[in-house]
DNA sequence: CGTGATCCTGACCAAACGGTCAAACCTTTT
DNA sequence: AAAAGGTTTGACCGTTTGGTCAGGATCACG
């Protein structure tokens, strides 16, 4: 089975049921706690067919991870150096929140995988993601030197968006749990705070001794 | 044997190293993850010897969560309402970000633990860690109300507090992997970060037309 | 110092797991 | 229509895993 590239329609459909199954039993139980069996139950697949798209457990895990990365990283990459400083900033955070909402699967499937270690994405990490990060965090450090945001350290920042908005769907069980009775409005409420805590932190004080109000 | 009460002090001794190296084991690789075999190695006990002091594996795995419950939640059970709103919360974010630098092991031990959907701690969520965040959220909403704290949504503004702090021991390798070849001071700047971030965020405008600067 | 309670271990077990394989089945091509 | 190539499966295998058990070692205490 040539793994990269799908030559027949069965075997691109079957592929995609594959991995869509995958994702759902992986980001609920983990690499471990996934069984190939309930993979194959969940794409009702039988579990040597699965083999027969794949050569191993670890390689549909492999599959999954390389293939969300892009999809994952490509708000991130939306940053427009020429945008307005603070606007851009805030974009970026209401989509990462949208993903968090829309995606929580795949969130929950990268957060399990870096707790652990990223034992099989380490290289993408430190590779494609690094870079897309430094190239970022240029951008907002120059907005920052010219007065146009906050100082704020750069990295940090976008840490500390990636870590707000996955929360929602990393820990939406606690999220739920906390909130509850309060409905299926979550979401709306955390856009509109996390628009306000970054909107205060990110935008310049004015000049000294100007009024401001 | 009596899970509740050691009655010896060997019990009492092992019974510790036990939860070490449950610790250990499980923040690193997840309860799926997690083999007795590997448990009983970090302890240097036997397999058997584990289970002479817990009836399975699972009740390792209750006993460690249970233990950490407290000591998990006391920073938050610390804000005093009679302090200053903005050094209060301040100090409360300090406390989370040196128990990731400190605790990181107990961090992702919680982690994982609720992105699978807490089914071992559902109730402490519910229960006590949601009687606390509703009595601090209405200290915090009375200091907004009071115009002493920028109007933020309490629960919103923990909930970022623990994302952030967290997300220093969580995905400890991906901030590594980004952050290198940065030395080993990137929880000073951390620290600073988040201070300035939420100083930012949670100081009350002046009032209006009132100069700052 | 001996005796009862506690502590520890090697050997073992059943179930679950990832993975294999030969043979049957289905599609496409000629 | 039949060969060729692609797809599916039941039966099976070796290993790992959580857990058991009978018996031996060790400890606490009268």
């Amino acid at each position: 089975m040539n793994e990269a590239a799908p030559r027949t329609r069965i075997q691109k459909r079957n592929r995609e049921i594959i991995l869509e199954a995958a994702l759902e039993v992986f980001s609920a139980e983990g690499f471990r706690g996934a069984t190939l069996d309930r993979i194959a139950e969940a794409a009702g697949l039988s579990k040597p067919n699965l083999l027969y798209y794949f050569p191993s457990k670890e390689a549909i895990h492999v599959a999954l991870l390389a293939g969300l990365m892009d999809t994952w990283l490509a708000p991130l990459a939306g940053i427009d150096p020429d945008g307005d400083p603070v606007e851009e900033i805030l974009a970026y955070v209401r989509l990462k929140l949208d993903m968090a909402r829309d995606y929580p699967r795949e969130s929950r499937l990268f957060a399990q995988e870096i707790v652990q270690g990223a034992p099989r994405i380490l290289d993408q990490i430190e590779g494609p993601l690094k870079t897309l990060v430094d190239e970022k965090a240029a951008v907002i450090r120059a907005w920052a030197e010219a007065g146009r945001i906050a100082p704020l350290d750069p990295c940090h920042l976008i840490f500390s968006i990636w870590a707000t908005t996955q929360h929602y769907a990393d820990f939406d069980v606690q999220v739920r749990g906390i909130l509850r009775p309060e409905g299926e409005t979550h979401f709306d409420a955390a856009h509109a705070f996390l628009e306000g805590l970054f909107r205060r932190a990110l935008t310049p004080d004015g000049p000294a001794g100007a009024a401001i109000r």
